[in-house]
Formats: C-alpha cells, sequence, structure tokens
DNA sequence: GGAACCAACTGCCTTAAATA
DNA sequence: TATTTAAGGCAGTTGGTTCC
C-alpha cells in the first residue's frame, strides 16, 4: 500500500489480496528480454480506476497522489482489450457465488436493458435515440443470475431494440455458460428472442406482472433492477462518458468487481445484507432504485432513470 | 442565429529510459 | 540492439457557452 492517505474508493488489504493473482500473472506474462522496470504499483493503477468509477471524474481530474491520469488509462485500455478486466470480474463472480451457496456457473438468468444518455464525446455513431424514452445515447443489455450477479454486457446505441441486444446476449450467454438454460425477462422482447433462444436450447419466460395494486417488485426481475441500482450508485455510470463501447462495458465490470469484492470481504458497499432479499420497506436500497424507477406491479409508472421496459 | 471558443475524452504518435 | 514502459503532445469529435 502506498504512504498516501487512502481513499474512501482505495481496494483494501484483503480485497486486493483476491484479486491480486490475476494482475501478478498479467505481469509475469509481460516480463522477460528487453522488459523495462515499472514505475507504478498496479494496485495503485487499480486504486486510481476505482477511484474514476466510483466518483464519476474526468481522468484528467484524478488527484496528484495517484499515478499520471494518462498511465492509469492506458492501462484501463490495455486490461480493457486483453480481457484482464472481465477476468477479475468473472473471478470474483464465481467467488461471490460459492460464498452464496451456490455453484460457480449459474442454471437460470435474467435479461434486461437500461438507456443512458452519452457525454459530448461520444461519438454519433456509437450513440442513437431511445423512441420509447426519447434519450439520445446508448443502451446497456445486462443479463444476470439469480444474485444479479452480471453474466453478459452488451453495449448499443439507445436506438437499438432490446430483441436485437438480448440476442447478442443470448448468444454469449449460450458460449461463456452453458449450463444457463432458464431466463426471465419482461414483456417487451419480441417473439423472435423466444425462437432465438430455443434454438440455444434456452428456455425464455416472460415474467407476469402481478394483479396487485400498488408498488411492489416483479417477480424473479427484481433481481436485475437492484443490479442495474447499484451501477448507478458508481457515477461514471450514471451517465456514458466513455468514447468507445467497449470501455463502457469494462467501467460496468469494474463497478460490480468493486462491489463483489467488498462483499466477499465484509467491507460495507451496496449488496445489501441478504443478496436473495427482495426490496421492501426497511430494507437499505440505493437511492436510485428506491424512488418509482424500482419496476412496478402498477401501470403508468415512470422512470426518471430510463430504464427500459 | 451563427461564429468562436472552451471543455472533456480518446487515439495516435513520439521520445526517453530501462533491461536482457 | 530490440523491446517494453512511462509519459507528453497534439488532433479529432461533440456539445455547451459566450459574444456579436
Amino acid at each position: 500500500m502506498s504512504a498516501r492517505r487512502p481513499y474512501r474508493s482505495d481496494a483494501s488489504d484483503a480485497r486486493w489480496a483476491l484479486i491480486e493473482p490475476v494482475f501478478a500473472a498479467w505481469r509475469a506474462s509481460r516480463t522477460g528480454p528487453g522488459t523495462a522496470a515499472r514505475v507504478h504499483d498496479l494496485r495503485e493503477i487499480v486504486n486510481a480506476i476505482l477511484y474514476v468509477n466510483r466518483t464519476g471524474i474526468p481522468w484528467e481530474y484524478l488527484p496528484h497522489d495517484f499515478p499520471p491520469h494518462k498511465t492509469v488509462y492506458d492501462y484501463y485500455a490495455k486490461w480493457e482489450a486483453d480481457g484482464t478486466t472481465q477476468q477479475v470480474h468473472d473471478l470474483l463472480r464465481d467467488k461471490t457465488r460459492r460464498a452464496h451457496g451456490r455453484r460457480a456457473e449459474p442454471t437460470a438468468a435474467v435479461i434486461d436493458a437500461q438507456s443512458v444518455k452519452t457525454s459530448a464525446n461520444v461519438a454519433e455513431i456509437s450513440e442513437g435515440i431511445d423512441a420509447g424514452k426519447k434519450i439520445k445515447g446508448r443502451k446497456r443489455h445486462l443479463i444476470t443470475d439469480t444474485l444479479g450477479l452480471v453474466l453478459a454486457v452488451v453495449i448499443t446505441a439507445a436506438n437499438v431494440q432490446d430483441t436485437t441486444g438480448g440476442k447478442l446476449l443470448l448468444n454469449d450467454v449460450a458460449a461463456n455458460h452453458p449450463s444457463v438454460s432458464k431466463v426471465w425477462a419482461d414483456g417487451g422482447y419480441q417473439n423472435s428472442i423466444f425462437n432465438h433462444g430455443a434454438l440455444l436450447g434456452i428456455d425464455l419466460e416472460v415474467v407476469q406482472r402481478p394483479r396487485a395494486k400498488g408498488l411492489e417488485p416483479l417477480p424473479k426481475r427484481w433481481v436485475i433492477e437492484r443490479t442495474f441500482g447499484w451501477l448507478m450508485q458508481h457515477r461514471r455510470l450514471a451517465r456514458d462518458y466513455e468514447a468507445l463501447p467497449q470501455r463502457s462495458r469494462a467501467m460496468i465490470h469494474w463497478a460490480m468487481a468493486n462491489e463483489m469484492s467488498r462483499e466477499l470481504t465484509g467491507d460495507p458497499g451496496l449488496f445489501p445484507a441478504a443478496l436473495r432479499k427482495p426490496p421492501g420497506p426497511g430494507t437499505r436500497q440505493p437511492s436510485s432504485i428506491s424512488r418509482a424507477d424500482t419496476v412496478l406491479s402498477s401501470s403508468g409508472a415512470t422512470s426518471g432513470m430510463t430504464r427500459s421496459v
């Protein structure tokens, strides 16, 4: 650990110990003849990425006691491109599942999408307008396990239909999580995705809204709405500032890795005490999903968070 | 209303230093 | 000498703001 005063976003010793082997292996794979000595500790690079991810600051505004923002961004891009970020995320997801008495590989999942506004620096070719929400930006297509942990992410322009993004997600899940045979979705998905799922051996089921009046989480699907809530608590994800969609995806992986590592080490984070417990009165939840943005069983619910239903 | 300017992010290029 | 890392500079893009 560095001599600087710690930030709230820093990885504790216990959290760093969880992911350090991945970075040690990454470093080992790049040492050899002609390798120059590294100046910066990789843990400090990780801490800087977590700081940006959690606080939402521009790279250029990174505090001076971190490595230079150019260098941090260089690692951020490098780790995204070579799959290191995903490797860290997947490792922590497996550990979190096991810690909750699950097998590493899930058998059921939940699918949904969320539209977010983009920043000025995002090229028009990678953004669009969500016709339903009248939002110019990007859409995050997510598929999670039944704990709300992310299995796959696809980033598209906001004008891409949920069904189109959903098919890409199913392809990803079929390739990387072949044990998944059941996926719950909302009524917004078109028939073609159900046929696509059937071809991949995945049974898609629409979760019906209960008849009860008032605010009530939808069965099965509240877990993915809670995941969107966790993501929105990371300020870098409250709006999409990344020029490249794959960098946007990496930010989601870092946000989830941050929370999962906290969960595994008992460091207070956004995860509720009981991951499987649906949100209800008295349940501590991120503000972003405790408002009317939550999936509602009542009709006519609006969404300031522009969740896509 | 339109031009000029500014802010933010990222990619690309370059240079210097370190190492086997 | 070749390779890798660190880091600086600059250009491109987009949206916002200011000024005329």
